[in-house]
RNA sequence: GGUCGAUUCGUCUAGCGGUUAGGACACUGCCCUUUCACGGCAGUAACACGGGUUCAAGUCCCGUAUCGAUCACCA
């Protein structure tokens, strides 16, 4: 039988970088076994639904590199697609009926409890010091629900549309067992489930329900997903027993957590904004209050380095090797590798592998970023003379758009001098390299390309009686204003032999 | 608090009874580069603790500690 595997967000808002990796996680193992990706989109929360995060979430997995095989997402042109619709606010009916068998069948039943009377009873058990405030096997019987009340009375009350839910009639005692193919055997004591509520009274389904009844129609095979499903894990093996769907049961997989950089508890988006670094795959405007949260794209990060660094976080191939695209990464993947403990989320290392791809990138790729960045500034800048830049500049910056700083000593003659290179290197030799260079430009008609530069730059300085090791970074200086940066002569290539010379003069001038 | 789970350098990790406990990021130093960065080389740095089992334990077992997840008509 084909691997099939879904990715199921709630479109509450951006998707965070951990539900990135949970997605990475089942697109490697489905391309590894050559199985299938679904998405599904669980909206079965009216209150929590955020517009447009749908969208976003597709194109955030687009923006990765994870392509979704069949549902949300894919285009079935008007549709609903093989195992469609895949959007769950569209398949009550379907949901509505599992639920009303398993009613039928008595393995769950309609409860009328308000939200007061609920509370009361927790409050009630709380005092009482009971083990679990839950409505249970043993609280139920004392609640307004199916089990409760006479028959006719159920009923009439359904009958007049009094709002009411479906709970799952958990067993009082039973051990539930499950194996976890990161974790083994899990086994579950029912009485730490209660009867869980599995239709809501708005007529849409719970998580729980929701995901098993899906999972099962859409010939779902293994389940990966966040460690912050295992304690409910239990409840699901339950829910496919009673649905009698138990013999095509899919495997689950619980992921580690992805942790705070410091401090403890799981990794948020309080931890990003004090860190200075995003959580999100792609920036994201907040509808309701147009706030904008900073996206990993937008940082200049590729999106072959988050891959990267996020399939390193809680798996490993056991070799030695770090570099890994995507297809490496598929070919390479082995879900019994996967952690038990959770991973710190240090950013470090991602900026690293930024670097790295940034590396890898052709020159044309980058330089319309600092065509466009330089056009934004008010400088003309061809795409030529931004490749130069590129070319030039490229192995010194971690992300892409550092590239236009990096080469603002290009694009602006400087304003001011390193005093302490002035103090150390401006003397009469290199004032008077200074001079013989520029004199010698101003009689030189030949290219004016890096090699050529130097030869001059060479001869003219032995002519005049000068150690070029002595004024080289007194020349950086007149240039640049500053002691470090790229090669001086690719840099005085790109600046252009104009305003070298005008550069020059002015340093003359001016320090 | 109940339940479940985790614990190797600062961080990500390799290790699956016998290793000088390996790699990477970060950090430090050296080399290269008449600068800086890149690159190369080197270095600092870890088995949470206590008991067992065993000739032998980072590896197996049991405790303790610490950390985490979860206990909704949210997913």
């Amino acid at each position: 039988m084909s691997v099939r595997v879904r990715f199921a967000p709630s479109p509450t808002g951006p998707l965070h970088v951990g539900g990135v990796r949970t997605a990475l996680f089942n697109y490697l193992f489905a391309r590894k076994m050559g199985g299938q990706m679904l998405l599904r989109v669980e909206d079965t929360d009216q209150n929590r639904f955020v517009p447009g995060a749908e969208a976003y979430i597709i194109e955030a997995l687009r923006w990765v590199g994870i392509e979704i095989d069949e549902g949300a997402g894919v285009d079935y042109a008007g549709e609903p697609g093989p195992n469609g619709p895949y959007r769950q606010s569209e398949r009550r009916e379907i949901y509505q009926a599992e639920a009303t068998r398993l009613v039928e069948e008595g393995k769950a039943y309609y409860a009328f409890d308000t939200a007061d009377e609920l509370d009361a009873m927790r409050q009630r058990l709380e005092a009482a010091n009971a083990p679990a405030a839950q409505y249970n096997a043993i609280t139920r019987l004392q609640m307004k629900n199916a089990l409760t009340l006479p028959p006719a009375e159920v009923q009439s009350r359904i009958a007049n549309g009094e709002a009411h839910v479906i709970r799952l009639k958990t067993p009082l005692k039973e051990e539930i067992r499950l194996n976890d193919i990161v974790r083994g055997w899990v086994t579950v004591h029912s009485s730490a489930i209660d009867d869980k509520v599995l239709l809501k009274s708005d007529g849409l389904p719970t998580y729980h329900l929701a995901n098993i009844v899906d999972d099962h129609l859409m010939g779902i095979t293994h389940v990966i997903r966040g460690e912050e499903w295992l304690p409910s894990a239990p409840l699901h093996v339950l829910l496919y027993r009673y649905l009698g769907w138990e013999d095509t049961m899919p495997r689950f997989a619980h992921l580690p957590l992805l942790l705070k950089p410091e401090g403890s508890g799981k990794l948020s988006k309080r931890d990003a904004d004090l860190g200075g670094f995003p959580i999100f795959p792609l920036q994201w405007t907040d509808p309701a209050t147009g706030v904008v949260a900073r996206g990993f794209r937008e940082d200049g990060y590729r999106p072959e380095a988050l891959v990267n660094f996020l399939a390193l976080l809680g798996w490993n191939p056991g070799t030695e090797q770090e570099i890994f695209s995507m297809d490496e990464l598929i070919a390479a993947f082995d879900i019994d590798k996967i952690h038990k403990g959770g991973a710190r989320f240090e950013i470090e290392k991602a900026k690293w592998f930024n670097q790295h791809y940034i590396r890898q990138l052709p020159d044309s790729d980058l330089a319309p970023v600092v065509m466009q960045q330089a056009t934004e500034a008010g400088f003309a800048c061809s795409l030529e003379k931004a490749t130069q830049i590129t070319a030039l500049l490229k192995g010194r910056i971690t992300f892409a758009n550092e590239l236009f700083a990096e080469a603002r000593t290009i694009f602006y003659a400087p304003t001011e001098y390193d005093p302490a290179i002035v103090s150390a290197k401006w003397n009469d030799d290199a004032k008077r390299a200074a001079t013989v260079f520029g004199d010698a430009l101003t009689g030189y008609n030949g290219l004016f390309a890096a090699d050529e530069i130097k030869h001059l730059l060479a001869d003219t300085l032995q002519q005049a009686g000068i150690k070029q090791g002595k004024v080289m970074q007194a020349m950086r200086l007149a240039l640049t204003g500053s002691g470090i940066g790229p090669d001086m002569m690719l840099t005085m290539e790109i600046i252009g032999k104009d305003e070298v010379m005008a550069r020059l003069e002015k340093a003359l001038a001016d320090i």
